[in-house]
DNA sequence: TATTGTTATACTCTATAACTATA
DNA sequence: TATAGTTATAGAGTATAACAATA
């Protein structure tokens, strides 16, 4: 357990990373927001999967996962087909032209940090996603315990 | 130097810290979103201060901060004073009224992580925190460098 | 009846640009 | 002329609720 004061640090500091990730948003491609360049990322990492799982692996909802296909799909970089198992379900799966862009955006990705982290080990960065891996998973989204209090 | 998949899971990990801090804002009291709570948390931390010195903090535009500080003080949370050295400028400081939304918001905080993070140690959420700072520190908000690429 | 996914709507956060006031 | 801050506007991300289709 924790002090109180580390507490409301760390709520600071999660409020600030959204700096950062401003910075990775700001050197996609045009046609591509941070939304679809996680959809494409996670497709990528994991495979091809349901609408579900990738709301869950987004942690967002999944009106804001099928906006977000929806407009990778619109730009052909993401094929929606029936599920034969579950004709409810439709599997995502990248096009070639979505591994093309993936691509495009590791390099990018990889380009940034190799500038911006230089002096970070690789153990340093593989430290920090462990920690952040395991905070997320401490933390969840929360969502169906959450109670937003009244005045 | 850290190997290009760690760079590409930092950007996934950092992409998903946005869940950690939506489950933050929904135990806001009403009127008090994220923005607001920002705001009250870096002045009861650093003291006193001018909009510029907190949109630094912030990491955001200062019409960005002028906004969130105009909905506090409104509010009655948060006083804006001018500056006698420079009658550009204005000294923001907290109210008693911010100083007690302060003290819930600190609470409600605490609960939280404390409930979430139970089995986390001390020194994890301070090595959490200092690696957030550092990587705060290496990536800033870039937006001197930025360009935002054509297709 | 319950679940998978989509769409409509509304809210928050953010940046850019134009503007005011002061240095 | 340059700087501190405000306001108008537009874009991205998100959640809730209502809806369609299938299990």
């Amino acid at each position: 357990m924790a002090e109180r004061s580390q507490y409301e640090e760390l709520a600071r500091q999660i409020s600030a990373v959204g700096a950062v990730k401003r910075s990775l948003s700001r050197i996609l491609p045009a046609e591509c927001p941070s939304g679809s360049a996680a959809v494409l990322s996670l497709i990528g990492r994991h495979g091809e999967m349901r609408m579900g799982r990738l709301a869950e692996l987004l942690a967002v909802d999944m009106s804001v996962t099928s906006r977000h296909v929806a407009h990778v799909v619109e730009r052909g970089w993401l094929e929606r087909s029936p599920d034969p198992e579950d004709r409810r379900s439709r599997i995502l799966r990248l096009t070639p032209a979505g591994r093309d862009l993936l691509d495009d955006l590791g390099r990018r990705t990889t380009d940034m940090f190799a500038h911006y982290l230089g002096d970070w080990s690789d153990e340093d960065v593989g430290q920090l996603n462990a920690m952040l891996a395991r905070l997320r998973e401490s933390v969840g989204d929360c969502r169906a315990h959450a109670t937003r209090t009244p005045v």
